[in-house]
DNA sequence: CATGAATGAGATTTCATTCAT
DNA sequence: TATGAATGAAATCTCATTCAT
């Protein structure tokens, strides 16, 4: 009983947690209501409370999986390339192809960049948001140009920090106006982003 | 007596718009309160309902008045620049001189950050956002790369909205990150995007 | 306008307080809900909390004013006594001759018992009671006891701190029978009890 | 096999009510939750649910049990003494000398105090406490004077139900106060309540 | 116009109890 | 019997807005 029930416990768990993705994505945190999140995710109130032990427990660790769900891929998919250029490279394919975003991806980068903001303000989510980034996006890529400069790929002047933020802020900023203007056609933006990224840290 | 009234009631609405800005930046518009509003503003809650008919509204006036206030200036400097060139650049210089932001830009930024995201769930805020920047921010970067254009001074295969967008992109980003990770020198990755958009617009 | 108000808010209060009381008394204070609370009241949830920043104030600044009213004519009628034996006996036959006591005693006791339960169990409450206490009700007797040693008319070996709290013993515990099996016949064990304490301090 | 089981069932049934005991002296019987019960018995909601059909029966049944081993050694034990008048010399002795109470007995006192306030406000649990009151302890007492005086032991012309009610109106008083202020010295106060007792009415 | 007490819908959370396994 | 996930009524408290003064 205890395994059926362990297993049983994970998916009612996640179930949870997309639920509130997606209501969290289309109406924002404060927004979105206990009520609503029952009421999209089928379950009871108490039901939920069973799992977490409030709202903003929640919040949080939906914020958890999502950047896990987002970064744990691309790892995987980093180590089976040869050369850091490449991994580079990659990355800027793998976010920049995203077009069109599944629905699960839009959802996804909206309860970002809400989070982004709410955690500015609060502190327990800005210590939750800096480890993440911290932990995840950030020790990302500058691993990669770390090993990329000492496997002497990369140019030895670049300052790794200022590259792996620039990196990231290009992501997010492109990522922000695919959500709010989703119309725009950013694939030729992106394009040059990508080139201009990598010859500045070519050798 | 009318005269010193509209003055009155002009001074009254823009304490109460200030507040607001303050208020909104620091907690949020959704955490902040009526309440606290009229703790900061000092006036009564019938005072400020005798302005605005609902928090809402105040948060509409409020961008309103953010994005006014941004651009104006900018326009007035520009006009008096000879080469659409050189507007460009000053644009550039505009936004990323501002280091270290005074806290009333912080303020501005932050507000306007929030608003766009909660804009993109609701559709009368969404209308107002969406006429504020066609109107104010692309148009004036729009105008100055289409001046630009037909007085020879740019390439002209560039396309004008895609550019436009990829300015604003790259402002947004540059604040949204100043915001959340204050500590970041972005003064050289800053340079660096102007340079490269200068270089790719120009003949 | 400020009289008016400050006039006002202070009934309010007390209304709301008289409320509790009854309330309180009838089903406990955990019982009882705020709607209840509300209901009886006839105010709005709102309004109560303009008033009271929760339930648990409202219990607090209750016995407050219940141990107050309770103290305070007491106090007022002992000044008027001449020796303190008499003092001691009048405040035997003030509380012994509240039979039969009227609805607002017996819910002010009740409460009383009610607060001292919950009490034992919240620090908060135990700081509030023994401040009441000890300021009003054990310090009442006390300084009867000391002066009346001082006078020379009470024995000079007897221990102050302990006859206080015996004191106060036999009025609680009378209390407490007579809201509990109020059919029972108080008044001539009570007599006993008089004679004997007097008889007890006396020279 | 149901010998076993009925032996099983009755454990269970202490056990869970000793826990009930010890939770609801602790906080009280309003403020301990299931869940506190629970945990604290290590058994399952559902368990519990086995053998009592909802929180108030747990209750109701701990009372009674409390009650009736609080008297049931008393009894025995009055039942060796020669004269009546030893046995309420005995009586007083039994609850005055509990001194220093050991936890399970400041519990159980807890509880029935709690109770009592409760059952003031609830007729169920009023009509158990009557029952227990009247069947247990008030008729171990009356009887004890009834004989006592039918044995030319006591005073003709006292009162029985009177002593009888202010006999456990001391011990009441005495514990209560034990309780709430457990750091004074009521030796002293209770020596003389039992002298003075015995005095009246001893012929 | 200004005030701020009042409103009451609605938010979050708790918890006694049930019931499928 | 035993389990503990699920239930949902109900509790406490908040807050945008109104309106009598």
């Amino acid at each position: 009983m205890p395994i059926v029930s362990e297993e049983h416990k994970r998916q009612r768990r996640n179930h949870i947690l997309l639920s509130a993705q997606h209501c969290f994505a289309k109406k924002g945190y404060h927004i979105t209501s206990m009520d609503q999140l029952v009421q999209h995710s089928g379950l009871s109130r108490g039901a939920i409370y069973n799992y977490f032990k409030s709202k903003e427990e929640i919040y949080l660790e939906l914020m958890k999986g999502i950047v896990t769900r987002e970064i744990e891929p691309i790892e995987s998919q980093i180590k089976t390339l040869p050369t850091n250029l490449e991994k580079i490279a990659y990355l800027f394919d793998h976010y920049y192809q995203l077009e069109p975003m599944c629905e699960e991806q839009k959802e996804a980068f909206f309860v970002q960049l809400d989070f982004q903001l709410s955690a500015s303000r609060n502190p327990d989510m800005m210590t939750l948001l800096d480890e993440l980034h911290k932990n995840m996006k950030f020790e990302l890529v500058k691993s990669i140009l770390q090993e990329g400069k000492e496997a002497g790929e990369l140019k030895l002047n670049i300052h790794i920090d200022i590259y792996t933020h620039m990196f990231w802020s290009f992501i997010d900023a492109a990522n922000m106006q695919r959500i709010l203007f989703p119309e725009l056609p950013y694939q030729s933006i992106i394009r040059d982003q990508k080139q201009s990224f990598l010859t500045k840290i070519t050798k």
